[in-house]
Order: structure tokens, then sequence, then C-alpha cells
RNA sequence: CGGGACGUAGCGCAGCUUGGUAGCGCACCUCGCUUGGGACGAGGGGGUCGCAGGUUCAAAUCCUGUCGUCCCGACCA
């Protein structure tokens, strides 16, 4: 390709509606333009990643023995009436009506259509299982659409579904797509972790992500992880365990429980002050709404609520802290002094997280406004349950070291489904008894954009993007510093047809710019390796510089294009 | 949806306080000159100032409403 001719138009500045790097970079390089929030066009350089990427998932794909099709992207809300998410998937999944008024929707996911395309279709044990999978556009009207690819409302996705007689079957699937999804992440050039995740509103029990690790701000997710063995899991699904600490009050004059006064003292931060205790011996009250019915959490004061456990834990789809005139409505206290004393439990639902365990002479609110009782203690001890966040430094749950933590993009995940979409579906297969029995599924997700954009995320320098050359859109860029010298010309065409013809994706930089704007668009879009024709061919050779390390080589025309064809030709 | 900011040429911005009929840089077109790190000179094209009302002799500017975009939170590939 001639950069003459190639779709592309860098920008000298930063657009000014991107924070994450790789949105301003794909912007300001060419590779993508915003039609409105959270969609955008694909320009040729970004298609060429796209094809890279979708390349490198197909090959791996197909050789783990899946097969692709294609699924409809627009479907009607019969197959998600049957699934129940017609009801549950809320605002994210875009409805219309079609012309005659039937209730359709733009996909989000495949499940109930991947589900209803096997249904019927492979009925007997005898043919299963089977992997299919497709790479397609997705609608989800996110809330807040934002960084650029990372999270799009419309992007493009791999999506695999398999189909099991039995839950051995898919535990050797799973594991099959997870080594899968190893390769094809490390193609990309991308490392990954693969961590233990909460399965969210795809549902289903076992599940997987696999995570770009950043460091920046622009990962997503919290990942805790330990050193020393290989747990790691996101932190809506981490656990830990507390690092042993003094958890009785009455080494902090609590020994007795008494009402105290408590003037305007809200926070637990300002109760701890005031009475001069850890807030680790504080039995934090939170309230929340799920689905509209009144949930109370108690929880260690040191310690934070983790949503999508509550989520889970009180069985909602919904989930949103209670304004002060709930609390007041549903406990008769505003917010500050909330306990779970005197709470009508057929009104409120109680959920005790696991760190109030072992609490004793705790204080906490009296549910009477500007007071609290101190020196608390369990009557009986109540079921506890993990809702809580966890914190870097507390205990992994395998080995007891200290957990670390990092930020995550999710690029992949991997899901157990089970019977979930297949039972209320009706999807069955005919076993060898001859008795239906509805199909055991998994299901493969890998985010094709957000892998491109995670890449950018991860390789980048203050020049631009630094793509891995397995997903760049061109491998080489020849430049002739000076168009109008017939000689530097002559050599940089050469090349450039000499790379075109034995396979290596190329461009030549013929237009009538300067070196300096030349060079500057090189290093932006990102091309792995440069090709320089300039003054130095006086003497028989021209540059070759790699674009990771900056590397210089001095090389004559011929050894030019033999180091392409060996480092990028197999 | 809650909190914050912003909408002026393809991009980045000024002008708004104190109303007088739109400007700068980049990009684009033409000519010249230049060619190893985003040159220079001359000329040129492009904007219903997000939209709709209102105030006024006069609105980018003041008022009201509305739409859109971005940032922080909950959702997710």
């Amino acid at each position: 390709m001639k950069m003459s001719k190639l779709f592309v138009q860098t920008l000298r500045e930063f657009p000014n509606d991107a924070e994450a790097i790789s949105h301003k970079l794909l912007v300001r390089a060419g590779y993508i333009k915003k039609l409105t929030s959270g969609i955008y066009s694909y320009l040729p350089l970004m298609q060429r990643v796209i094809a890279k990427v979708s390349k490198i998932i197909r090959e791996e794909m197909n050789a783990a023995g899946a097969q692709e099709l294609t699924m409809p992207f627009v479907q009607p809300s019969e197959v998600w009436e049957k699934s129940g998410r017609w009801e549950v998937y809320g605002k994210e999944l875009a409805r219309f009506n079609d012309r005659h008024g039937n209730k359709m929707c733009l996909a989000p996911t495949h499940e109930e259509v991947i589900t209803s395309v096997v249904s019927g279709t492979f009925t007997s044990y005898k043919q299963l299982p089977i992997n299919l999978y497709q790479i397609q556009t997705k609608f989800r009207d996110e809330i807040r659409p934002r960084f650029g690819l990372l999270r799009g409302r419309e992007f493009i996705m791999k999506d695999a579904y398999s189909f099991h007689t039995s839950q051995k079957s898919l535990d050797s699937e799973y594991e099959n797509m997870a080594q899968a999804y190893k390769r094809i992440f490390a193609r990309c050039g991308l490392e990954t972790k693969m961590v233990q995740s909460d399965s969210g509103a795809i549902g289903g029990s076992v599940s997987h992500e696999f995570m770009v690790l950043t460091s920046t701000q622009t990962g997503e997710n919290d990942v805790f992880y330990c050193e020393n063995c290989e747990y790691s899991a996101n932190s809506n699904h981490a656990e830990s365990l507390l690092v042993q600490a003094d958890v009785d009050g009455s080494q902090y004059g609590c020994n007795k429980k008494e009402l105290i006064d408590t003037p305007n003292i809200k926070t637990i931060e300002e109760l701890a002050d005031f009475l001069k205790i850890p807030s680790r011996c504080i039995l934090k009250s939170v309230f929340y709404i799920a689905d509209s019915k009144p949930v109370l959490v108690m929880i260690r004061g040191d310690k934070e609520v983790e949503e999508t456990k509550l989520l889970n834990a009180a069985g909602a789809i919904e989930i949103r802290p209670a304004t002060n005139d709930e609390a007041i409505e549903y406990l008769g206290c505003e917010v500050g002094y909330l306990s779970y004393l005197n709470v009508d439990t057929t009104k409120v639902k109680l959920i005790f997280d696991k760190s109030a365990k072992g609490m004793k002479n705790f204080v906490i609110g009296a549910n009477m406004p500007h007071k609290h009782y101190i020196g608390c203690n369990f009557e009986k001890t109540p079921e506890f349950i993990d809702v809580s966040l966890v914190k870097e430094g507390e205990l992994c749950p395998c080995c007891k070291k200290p957990l670390k933590v990092t930020r995550g993009i999710e690029v992949g995940n991997i899901f157990q489904l089970g019977t979930k979409y297949s039972k209320p579906m009706n999807a069955t297969y005919t076993d060898e008894n001859g008795e239906d029995k509805p199909f055991i599924m998994g299901c493969y997700g890998i985010g094709v954009t957000r892998t491109a954009a995670a890449a950018i995320e991860r390789y980048h320098d203050d020049f631009g993007i630094v793509w891995p050359k397995e997903i760049a859109p061109y491998h080489v860029d020849v430049v002739p510093v000076n168009t109008d010298d017939k000689e530097q010309m002559e050599i940089a065409l050469k090349i450039y047809n000499e790379l075109l013809n034995v396979g290596v994706e190329v461009v030549l930089d013929d237009r009538d710019d300067r070196a300096g704007v030349k060079f500057k668009d090189s290093e932006l879009i990102g091309f792995p390796y440069r090709i320089t024709v300039g003054k130095t061919i006086k003497e028989g050779f021209v540059e070759f510089k790699e674009r990771k390390t900056g590397n210089v080589e001095k090389l004559t025309p011929s050894e030019v294009v033999e180091k392409c064809k060996k480092l990028l030709l197999n």
C-alpha cells in the first residue's frame, strides 16, 4: 500500500474527548472515528488489526475443534422470554418493535439463539459434545460507554458455546478453551492472567476471566493475586483470610453493653476517633435496596461491601445503596446510627459479612439518632456470608500469604453455564437410555476490538503505538526521505516491491512531505519496522529501525529484504 | 440514573464578563521554495457559533428550555 493512497489522517493533537491512551492514540493515528457515544467506524488501519486478531482467534478455535457459524444480530423477544432474560436483562438490551409491532432486540450475546439453533438439530448424545463460535458485532446499551474501544456500546466479540452430556465433558472442554485462550492471547503478543470471577448476568457457576494486566488506571478491574501460589481473582469474586487482628472491644474500654451519646457522629472514622477505638472493633451497618427490597449488611468497620457479592448473596438483579429517607422508612432511623438490633427481619433482610465473625464487645449503631451501643456481642451466632471487598495485604485463601492487587483489562472470559439456558428453553438431547435431558453448556467470549485496544494500553510510548508485530496493521514502513531524489525513490520502490512480492505487509511512504512528518506518522501509527532510504544510500546502505527498541541497523537493500523475510515470514 | 464539566470550521482553541453581525493554530486546495525528526512564504476554500424559544434596533455573547458529548460512580467482552 502506498501511503499517499492509504485512507488515514493523523492528527497533530490528541482529541479532547478521549481519556484512555488507547482511545487517544486510535483516534490520533487514524484508526477509528466516532459516530456517536460508544459507536465507532473502524477505518482501514483498524480493519486490518481486527482482521489479524480475528485470524488468530479462528485458527486457534478451529484447532481446538470448534466450528464457526454466524447467528442473527437482530433477534425476536421470544427466545429471550423463554430464557427469562427479556425481563432480567434491563436497559442494556436495546429493544425495538418491527413494523408489525413484534418485539425485537439487538444481540448483546447469543446464549438464547445458539440454544435454539442446537436444540432440535443435535438431538442425540452421539452428536455431542460440540462447540460452535462466531465473530460478530454485539450491541450493549451501556450506561456509560467510555475509553473508546475498551468499552464501546457496539463492539466485536468472538463468542463460543459448547454443548455436553456430562459435567465431565464440560470440564474438559472448559480446560480446552482455557488453553486455546492462552495461545490466542500469546499469539496476539499479550500476556494475560486467568483469574477467577463472578459469573454475572450471563450466569452459571464456574467462570474465569483473562486479564491484561496494565497497572494504569484504564484497567477497569482490580485483580487480586498471590505471588506464592496460583491464586488470582477479580475483586468481585476474590476471597481472603483476614490478617489476625484484635477485634475485642474490651481492650478499649468497651467491656459491657452500654448506650452512649454520639452526637452528629455519622461515619465510622468519626466514631473511631470519638471513642478512641480502632474501626475494626465497630460493626458497621450498610443499608441497600436490592430489587426494591431492603437489605442491611453488617460488616466489620474497616471493611467495604463488595456489591457484586452482595447482589449474589441477596439473590437480586439490581442493587443500590439506600437513601437516608429509605433508612428512616424501613429502620426508623437516619443513616449513621443504623444497626441490626430490633430490626423486623420479616421486612428487612439481614446479611452478616464474614469479617464480623469473631468480633466481641463491639460498637454498633443503636438505631436511634445520635446514639451507639458499645460492648455489644452477638446473642446468637448469625450465619456469616462473604460480601466484602478484599484489601491488598489480606491473606491468600489458598496459601495464607499476603495478596497483591493490580489493575486489569478483561479481554476474554469462560463460563460453565450448566443447564441455565437449556432447562428454561427446554433444549434437550436424547441419552443412551432414550431419555430427554437438558444440554450442559459452556460459553467462551473474547472481546476482539477490546483486545486490540488493550494491546495499545499495554504497548505504547510517547511517540505512539508500539504494536506487537502479530497484530500490527502492516509490518514494514518504507520511507524514502526525499521523494524528489531519483536514487532514493528507485531503491525504496524496489525494496517495497520485493517485500510485497514475498508477502510482507508493507507500506511505501511516497508522500511529498519532509522526513520528520513521515517519521512521526510511522511511529504514531506503530509500524513494527521502518526502512529509511535516505542519504546513506550514497554509501549503499539503508536504515532498518525496530519500533519497539529503537535499534537501528545499516544494511544494504538486499540485506534489508532478507532481514524482513527472516523476521516476518515463517 | 446520581455528581461535575463542556458544545464556536475536519481537529485543537480564543471571542462571551462589558451584545454591534466570527477569529487563531493545525489540516485541506493553488503557486513558490525546502527535503534526515511534525519547515517557510504568498494566495484560497470551508462555520445557520449544538438546537428551539425569549429579551433587544441588534445575540456566539443575556434569559429559558432542550439535545448532545466527556469525566467520576453502579454494569460488562
